[in-house]
RNA sequence: GCCUCUGUAGCUCAGUUGGUAGAGCAGUGGACUGAAAAUCCACGUGUCGCUGGUUCGAUUCCGGCCGGAGGCA
């Protein structure tokens, strides 16, 4: 089957923004942002958005979609994106998804649909909440256990997200979540992508481009963006405010700890963000790596990925 | 110069009444399918500062030396 997109993933700080711009321009192409928390208005430099100038006039799409108070989520996104993808490949361009949140990359792929949200969703996943602070997870796990057993054996009896997520699928949709999966998977892939994978050789050089990079949004004022956040009163319950970069300065502004501290902890959170995603996208068995020495080359990678996408009869 | 404390895993430290040692953090690998920058799981050999002595046996006790911290002059 030929590729109609392209895909570019990898950990954070590893160049998928730069790359993404530089081959757009080659390919005739436009990005689509694979980030859940660049999706969030106001949130630019703790997540390092793509700047008006960086875009060098290339469309870039899935920025900025969402309210910092709202709660985005993969259903939303692939929702969201999928009438752009098509609207792209309409006119004859290619969709470059670029971005660092492999849940919503491979849900985009996969093409699966989802059901909107029933309104009391977040009542139930609220008491289920309370209940496992109370009780403990036990209980529930054995609830699910009557109603779910396949999720149950599978899911680790302290992986409190996920036993209360299948849970609330449940009591929201009246399907169990293993059902829900099983249907999802039958559905065909909505795309085909050529996957570009970005990585270094060695992990210590990953580190120092995070440490340079938190430095730099230090410098650029994230500390004034995350007052500015608290201050239009986004909780920290907040999907927005699990970001890395926020919750850590917001926690030592709260505490009156010294934001230099915020900053050295944004930095041990970004390394040990990376290595998930990294675990993520090498799961992936199709995806072509670019593996930078030192520091990324990108004329060498824009050749090496046009000669690929010619090989595979992308364009 | 003298006195006291101290030197154990990358870091902070525990411990062995003498039988060569273990926590937290860091790190590595993995999972993930309606919160995902979230959440969860697995993985612990290191001249126990160096050097002599006592001892069957020393990281542990004793001496010296070398680092570090504090105190007194």
């Amino acid at each position: 089957m030929k590729p109609d997109c392209l895909v570019i993933c990898g950990p954070t700080a590893s160049g998928k923004t730069a790359l993404a711009v530089a081959l757009a321009q080659v390919l005739n192409g436009e990005v689509v942002s694979a980030d859940s928390m660049q999706v969030y208005r106001g949130m630019d430099i703790g997540t390092a958005k793509p700047t008006k100038e960086e875009m060098q006039g290339v469309p870039h799409h899935m920025l900025d979609v969402a309210d910092p108070g709202e709660n985005y989520s993969v259903s939303r996104y692939v929702t969201d994106a999928i009438p752009i993808m098509d609207d792209i490949l309409a006119r004859g361009k290619l969709p470059i998804v670029a971005g660092g949140t492999g849940l919503y990359i491979d849900h985009l792929m996969a093409g699966r649909q989802f059901a909107p949200f029933a309104p009391h969703t977040a009542q139930v996943r609220e008491q289920l909440q309370q209940k496992a602070r109370e009780e403990g997870l036990e209980p529930l796990r054995q609830q699910l256990a009557q109603v779910d057993p396949e999720a149950a054996g599978r899911l680790h009896p302290n992986d409190e997200k996920r036993i209360i997520r299948a849970l609330e699928v449940y009591l929201t949709t009246g399907k169990t979540i293993t059902q829900h999966n099983r249907e999802s998977q039958a559905i065909p892939p909505r795309y085909h992508p050529l996957t570009i994978g970005l990585d270094f050789v060695e992990r210590p050089h990953l580190w120092q481009r995070i440490d340079r990079r938190v430095d730099m949004m230090m410098e650029q004022g994230l500390e004034n963006e995350v007052r500015g956040l608290l201050e239009r009163g986004i909780s920290p319950a907040c999907t927005a405010m699990q970001a890395i970069g926020y919750k850590e300065i917001a926690a030592a502004l709260q505490a009156g700890r010294p934001v230099e501290e915020g900053a050295e902890e944004v930095k041990l959170r970004s390394r040990q963000y990376a290595k998930r995603q990294l675990t993520w996208f090498r799961r992936n068995p199709h995806t072509h790596w670019i593996r930078w020495e030192e520091s990324p080359n990108f004329s060498q990678a824009v050749a090496f990925s046009t000669e690929l996408t010619h090989a595979h009869g992308l364009q």
